[in-house]
DNA sequence: CCTACATTTAGATAGACATCTAAATGATTC
DNA sequence: GAATCATTTAGATGTCTATCTAAATGTAGG
Protein backbone atom coordinates (compact mmCIF):
# COMPACT_ATOMS: atom_id res chain seq x y z
CA UNK A 1 0.00 0.00 0.00
CA UNK A 2 1.76 3.02 -1.27
CA UNK A 3 0.01 5.85 0.75
CA UNK A 4 -0.75 4.10 3.84
CA UNK A 5 1.77 5.92 6.10
CA UNK A 6 0.91 9.32 4.30
CA UNK A 7 -2.95 9.46 4.63
CA UNK A 8 -2.60 7.82 8.61
CA UNK A 9 0.20 10.45 9.05
CA UNK A 10 -2.53 12.86 7.44
CA UNK A 11 -5.41 11.42 9.95
CA UNK A 12 -4.23 13.73 13.00
CA UNK A 13 -5.08 17.12 12.91
CA UNK A 14 -2.18 18.04 15.33
CA UNK A 15 -0.37 16.65 12.31
CA UNK A 16 -2.16 18.24 9.67
CA UNK A 17 -1.83 21.90 11.62
CA UNK A 18 2.42 21.35 12.02
CA UNK A 19 1.91 20.23 8.35
CA UNK A 20 0.10 23.71 7.50
CA UNK A 21 2.92 25.72 9.95
CA UNK A 22 5.59 24.33 7.79
CA UNK A 23 3.94 25.54 4.50
CA UNK A 24 5.57 29.26 5.85
CA UNK A 25 9.10 27.49 5.91
CA UNK A 26 11.88 25.23 8.13
CA UNK A 27 11.01 25.13 12.02
CA UNK A 28 12.65 23.27 14.80
CA UNK A 29 10.64 20.95 17.51
CA UNK A 30 10.50 23.01 19.87
CA UNK A 31 9.01 26.29 18.00
CA UNK A 32 6.62 23.42 16.27
CA UNK A 33 5.62 22.60 20.15
CA UNK A 34 4.61 26.30 20.83
CA UNK A 35 1.95 25.98 18.41
CA UNK A 36 0.17 23.25 19.97
CA UNK A 37 -1.55 22.24 23.90
CA UNK A 38 0.59 18.92 23.89
CA UNK A 39 4.02 17.97 25.81
CA UNK A 40 7.37 18.16 23.29
CA UNK A 41 7.66 14.24 23.73
CA UNK A 42 4.30 14.18 21.64
CA UNK A 43 5.22 16.25 19.31
CA UNK A 44 8.52 14.33 18.64
CA UNK A 45 5.83 11.51 18.26
CA UNK A 46 3.88 13.30 15.20
CA UNK A 47 7.27 14.42 13.70
CA UNK A 48 8.70 10.93 13.60
CA UNK A 49 5.15 9.56 12.17
CA UNK A 50 5.25 12.38 9.39
CA UNK A 51 9.16 11.83 8.57
CA UNK A 52 8.14 8.17 8.30
CA UNK A 53 5.41 8.72 5.88
CA UNK A 54 8.06 11.16 4.18
CA UNK A 55 6.12 14.21 4.43
CA UNK A 56 8.96 15.79 6.04
CA UNK A 57 12.17 16.17 6.25
CA UNK A 58 14.80 17.16 9.09
CA UNK A 59 17.93 18.84 9.28
CA UNK A 60 20.12 19.32 12.26
CA UNK A 61 21.66 22.30 12.69
CA UNK A 62 23.26 22.48 16.34
CA UNK A 63 21.44 22.02 19.09
CA UNK A 64 17.50 22.50 16.66
CA UNK A 65 16.81 20.10 14.38
CA UNK A 66 14.72 21.69 11.74
CA UNK A 67 11.76 20.32 9.98
CA UNK A 68 10.36 21.46 6.53
CA UNK A 69 7.50 20.01 4.07
CA UNK A 70 9.01 17.25 1.65
CA UNK A 71 7.22 18.73 -1.81
CA UNK A 72 7.92 15.94 -3.90
CA UNK A 73 5.79 13.36 -1.65
CA UNK A 74 2.88 16.13 -1.29
CA UNK A 75 2.74 16.22 -4.92
CA UNK A 76 2.86 12.59 -4.83
CA UNK A 77 -0.48 13.40 -2.57
CA UNK A 78 -1.82 15.80 -4.55
CA UNK A 79 -1.75 12.83 -7.77
CA UNK A 80 -4.06 10.38 -5.73
CA UNK A 81 -6.45 12.55 -5.11
CA UNK A 82 -6.52 14.01 -8.17
CA UNK A 83 -6.65 10.53 -9.57
CA UNK A 84 -9.78 10.32 -7.75
CA UNK A 85 -11.60 12.58 -10.56
CA UNK A 86 -12.16 9.87 -13.57
CA UNK A 87 -8.61 9.50 -15.08
CA UNK A 88 -9.01 5.67 -15.12
CA UNK A 89 -5.44 4.99 -14.14
CA UNK A 90 -5.92 1.93 -11.48
CA UNK A 91 -4.57 2.47 -7.82
CA UNK B 1 -11.95 20.52 12.24
CA UNK B 2 -13.07 20.96 8.74
CA UNK B 3 -11.26 18.05 7.32
CA UNK B 4 -11.23 15.72 10.24
CA UNK B 5 -13.44 13.10 8.87
CA UNK B 6 -12.66 13.42 5.39
CA UNK B 7 -8.98 12.45 6.43
CA UNK B 8 -9.83 10.05 8.98
CA UNK B 9 -12.11 8.24 6.39
CA UNK B 10 -9.25 8.05 4.17
CA UNK B 11 -6.75 6.58 6.53
CA UNK B 12 -7.99 3.41 5.95
CA UNK B 13 -6.76 1.03 2.96
CA UNK B 14 -10.11 -0.84 2.32
CA UNK B 15 -12.05 2.71 2.24
CA UNK B 16 -9.28 4.11 -0.64
CA UNK B 17 -9.63 0.69 -2.22
CA UNK B 18 -13.75 1.61 -2.64
CA UNK B 19 -13.60 5.41 -3.33
CA UNK B 20 -11.08 4.22 -5.89
CA UNK B 21 -13.71 1.52 -7.21
CA UNK B 22 -16.01 4.18 -7.42
CA UNK B 23 -14.00 6.00 -9.64
CA UNK B 24 -15.44 3.92 -12.21
CA UNK B 25 -19.27 4.70 -11.47
CA UNK B 26 -21.30 4.29 -8.76
CA UNK B 27 -21.52 0.22 -7.22
CA UNK B 28 -24.38 -1.19 -4.84
CA UNK B 29 -22.82 -2.34 -1.64
CA UNK B 30 -22.72 -5.88 -2.63
CA UNK B 31 -20.83 -5.80 -5.54
CA UNK B 32 -18.17 -3.46 -3.62
CA UNK B 33 -17.89 -6.05 -1.03
CA UNK B 34 -17.13 -8.71 -3.31
CA UNK B 35 -13.66 -6.90 -4.36
CA UNK B 36 -12.35 -6.79 -0.27
CA UNK B 37 -11.99 -9.98 1.65
CA UNK B 38 -13.84 -8.51 4.30
CA UNK B 39 -17.30 -9.36 5.46
CA UNK B 40 -20.61 -7.34 4.52
CA UNK B 41 -20.69 -6.07 7.33
CA UNK B 42 -17.61 -4.30 7.84
CA UNK B 43 -18.15 -3.04 4.26
CA UNK B 44 -21.28 -1.13 5.42
CA UNK B 45 -19.34 -0.19 8.20
CA UNK B 46 -16.80 1.23 5.88
CA UNK B 47 -19.41 2.91 4.03
CA UNK B 48 -21.18 4.57 6.56
CA UNK B 49 -17.80 6.37 7.60
CA UNK B 50 -17.22 7.66 3.86
CA UNK B 51 -20.54 9.10 3.58
CA UNK B 52 -20.38 10.39 7.00
CA UNK B 53 -17.21 12.23 5.87
CA UNK B 54 -18.97 13.39 2.97
CA UNK B 55 -17.22 11.74 0.64
CA UNK B 56 -19.92 9.38 -1.04
CA UNK B 57 -23.53 9.44 -1.68
CA UNK B 58 -26.03 6.90 -1.64
CA UNK B 59 -28.95 6.19 -4.13
CA UNK B 60 -31.26 3.52 -3.20
CA UNK B 61 -32.96 1.65 -5.70
CA UNK B 62 -35.33 -0.68 -4.69
CA UNK B 63 -33.54 -3.69 -2.86
CA UNK B 64 -30.14 -1.88 -3.64
CA UNK B 65 -28.87 0.87 -2.36
CA UNK B 66 -25.58 2.64 -4.69
CA UNK B 67 -22.87 4.35 -3.82
CA UNK B 68 -20.58 7.27 -5.87
CA UNK B 69 -18.09 9.41 -5.64
CA UNK B 70 -19.17 12.95 -4.44
CA UNK B 71 -17.14 14.76 -6.50
CA UNK B 72 -17.57 18.05 -4.35
CA UNK B 73 -15.55 17.27 -1.21
CA UNK B 74 -13.08 15.04 -3.52
CA UNK B 75 -12.84 19.13 -4.78
CA UNK B 76 -12.62 20.29 -1.22
CA UNK B 77 -9.59 17.60 -0.39
CA UNK B 78 -7.77 18.56 -3.89
CA UNK B 79 -7.73 22.60 -2.56
CA UNK B 80 -6.66 21.05 1.21
CA UNK B 81 -4.01 19.37 -0.54
CA UNK B 82 -2.99 21.57 -2.90
CA UNK B 83 -3.21 24.17 0.05
CA UNK B 84 0.35 22.93 1.21
CA UNK B 85 2.07 23.83 -1.80
CA UNK B 86 2.67 27.63 -0.45
CA UNK B 87 -0.19 29.86 -0.94
CA UNK B 88 -0.29 31.53 2.21
CA UNK B 89 -3.85 31.12 3.36
CA UNK B 90 -4.08 29.95 6.64
CA UNK B 91 -6.04 26.32 7.01
C1' DC C 1 -47.99 -12.38 4.18
C1' DC C 2 -44.07 -15.44 3.69
C1' DT C 3 -39.70 -16.26 1.64
C1' DA C 4 -35.59 -14.62 -0.20
C1' DC C 5 -32.21 -11.27 -0.88
C1' DA C 6 -29.54 -6.73 0.26
C1' DT C 7 -27.89 -4.10 3.66
C1' DT C 8 -27.44 -2.30 8.27
C1' DT C 9 -27.21 -2.51 13.41
C1' DA C 10 -25.67 -4.59 17.85
C1' DG C 11 -22.39 -6.39 20.69
C1' DA C 12 -17.86 -8.32 21.44
C1' DT C 13 -12.80 -8.45 20.90
C1' DA C 14 -8.01 -7.65 19.67
C1' DG C 15 -4.87 -4.41 18.15
C1' DA C 16 -3.58 0.43 17.21
C1' DC C 17 -2.84 5.15 18.71
C1' DA C 18 -2.43 9.80 21.11
C1' DT C 19 -1.03 11.24 25.17
C1' DC C 20 1.52 11.72 29.46
C1' DT C 21 5.77 11.65 32.74
C1' DA C 22 10.37 10.30 33.36
C1' DA C 23 14.61 9.13 31.60
C1' DA C 24 18.05 9.08 27.88
C1' DT C 25 20.67 11.06 23.99
C1' DG C 26 22.80 14.90 21.36
C1' DA C 27 25.05 19.28 21.06
C1' DT C 28 26.81 23.72 22.85
C1' DT C 29 29.29 26.58 26.07
C1' DC C 30 31.94 27.83 29.90
C1' DG D 1 33.93 17.75 31.44
C1' DA D 2 29.86 19.58 33.97
C1' DA D 3 25.88 22.22 33.22
C1' DT D 4 22.35 23.40 30.18
C1' DC D 5 19.19 23.34 26.49
C1' DA D 6 16.72 20.70 22.47
C1' DT D 7 14.87 16.65 21.25
C1' DT D 8 13.91 11.77 21.37
C1' DT D 9 12.98 7.23 23.58
C1' DA D 10 10.72 4.23 27.04
C1' DG D 11 6.94 2.67 29.34
C1' DA D 12 2.16 3.12 30.81
C1' DT D 13 -2.69 4.16 30.09
C1' DG D 14 -7.30 5.14 28.24
C1' DT D 15 -9.61 5.54 24.05
C1' DC D 16 -10.58 4.49 19.35
C1' DT D 17 -11.17 1.36 15.46
C1' DA D 18 -11.45 -2.63 12.19
C1' DT D 19 -13.20 -6.82 12.33
C1' DC D 20 -16.24 -10.68 13.27
C1' DT D 21 -20.91 -13.26 14.03
C1' DA D 22 -25.63 -12.87 14.90
C1' DA D 23 -29.68 -10.44 14.66
C1' DA D 24 -32.57 -6.78 12.72
C1' DT D 25 -34.43 -3.90 9.01
C1' DG D 26 -35.82 -2.89 4.33
C1' DT D 27 -37.59 -4.31 -0.23
C1' DA D 28 -39.43 -7.26 -3.91
C1' DG D 29 -42.13 -11.25 -5.75
C1' DG D 30 -44.88 -15.03 -5.59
Amino acid sequence: MRFQKTFKALSDPTRRGILNMLKEGPAAAGEIGEHFAVSGATISHHLSILKDAGLILDDRQGKYIYYELNMSVVDDLIGWVTGLKGEHQDE
